[in-house]
DNA sequence: CTTGACCTTGCCGTTGCGTAAAGGTATAGA
DNA sequence: TCTATACCTTTACGCAACGGCAAGGTCAAG
């Protein structure tokens, strides 16, 4: 089988554009080119290719792809693992990131935080005040320091409204649950709040939310038994009639 | 106080061809040029670069930063809202393709996770099968259907393996937090070896880790007596003793 | 033979600057 | 006053990974 640029592309889901970008700089030639320039393509390089979109899928960047799918002596596994720390890096400016947007947020809607809200304009302050007793290099050692420390957390960035909010959820998760196992019925409203309620209390120590994880967590709270005996210390089948609302609650399977 | 480019690009942390590049773009000009045509900034320059700069720090692009700063009509307050989506969204782009870069590195180190392996090479070997027999539009179609589900989680990415070992750390964190409350020193070995084991099986389910948010979530078990009562219910006093344990394995404080 | 769907190379635009290059200006010391 | 040097200016290329033109050649069907 061979294929010209489209046949090609539409077979592995990239454009055109991208496989000529691809041979000019020499990730991925074609197998030759025919009589009218025409590149042309042949089984190696479907492979080759995929093996390549595979790797950019992961995140890497081309020129790294290109030593690990050209260079059979390159570490790929190595590459990968580096690739992975890089990543978490990421994760973790981008976590600060949405807490500082977030207090940021708060801040603008008046909602207390005020202490966080002056980390940032007491840094602005700080620095006109620098200006007007004087300025020179070591300003910039100040300006560093002043950053915020990357390894902020979002659960110590709760205020202590948050925190009793958190406590007052994880209650009324309490009661309302107790009062949906009385109807049996997982799909009941009451069971439906009950999971509904879970989630908004879970998020409040969860960076992030997703259906999957909810119901992930739901079934371990069957599968372990001490996640089990803790709900089950009221009413024995309590962790099972939750995981049953949060898996519906999810659309679960 | 008047200032060139450099002399406010020291006040502020940021290069002289920022702040050239900022007057290009019409985000931050200069009160005026002398004239030798110099750029001069005044006062009210440095605070609206401080206000750039702020913005900046939470990641917004330079012409929505513009808006916020230059028009007073433009809702700010939205403009963060949308970006904080944006930067969620974002978050749960690379928590996939750290659970898929992780599962991945762990498939080429033979460690069984076959399934998951199978989710990338089955996909890779689907699409040259459907090559052998056709290739048409439809095949993207079926190419999408093929890209993974964005809203994957790590939770749901544990294998078997994976589960069987969050388990067993669990149990292990329970036998050698017994033992280590024996010494009644949440400085002594085993305690501190309790800490680094709830640390690890925190780190199942926690998709990042850092020491403030686990000395925070140590703290709770104390205050809310729910998680209290869990880890009191073999030996009271267990769970004000994990506390103590992780803060000082955190060095909290 | 024409039409339309393909192919080619080449170049600009994207974001937020870093980094020259080529040349004018301010200030301090000899 | 000369000059060293530390500023300043504009212009423009480079970065990553293509998207999207334009101008022009090619191929298969009717």
């Amino acid at each position: 089988m061979e294929y010209t640029v489209q046949k090609l592309g539409e077979l592995a889901g990239v454009s055109s554009r991208t496989l000529r970008y691809y041979d000019e700089i020499g990730i991925l030639k074609p197998a030759r080119k025919n009589s009218s320039g025409y590149r042309i393509y042949g089984k190696p390089e479907v492979d080759k290719l995929q093996q390549i979109l595979f790797y950019r899928e992961l995140g890497l960047e081309l020129e790294g792809i290109k030593k690990i799918v050209n260079d059979p002596q390159f570490d790929g596994s190595a590459a990968l693992k580096q690739h992975r720390e890089q990543l978490l890096a990421k994760r973790q400016q981008l976590d600060l990131l949405i807490s500082n947007v977030e207090n940021t947020i708060s801040a603008t809607e008046g909602k207390s935080q005020m202490a966080d809200k002056d980390k940032f304009t007491g840094f602005k302050e700080k620095l006109i005040e620098d200006n007007e007793n004087q300025y020179g290099s070591e300003i910039r050692g100040k300006y560093g320091d002043e950053t915020i420390d990357a390894s902020n957390a979002k659960m110590m960035n709760m205020t202590e409204g948050q925190y009793a909010e958190f406590i007052r959820l994880g209650e009324e998760l309490q009661t309302t649950l107790a009062e949906a196992l009385k109807t049996g019925d997982p799909e009941s409203p009451a069971a439906q709040k009950a999971a509904k309620l879970h989630k908004r209390w879970l998020m409040f120590t969860w960076p992030k939310y997703s259906k999957e994880a909810h119901a992930g967590l739901a079934q371990m709270y069957v599968d372990d038994e001490r996640f089990t005996a803790y709900y089950d210390k009221g009413q024995p089948g309590t962790a099972k009639f939750l995981r049953d609302a949060i898996h519906i609650y999810t659309n679960f399977k």
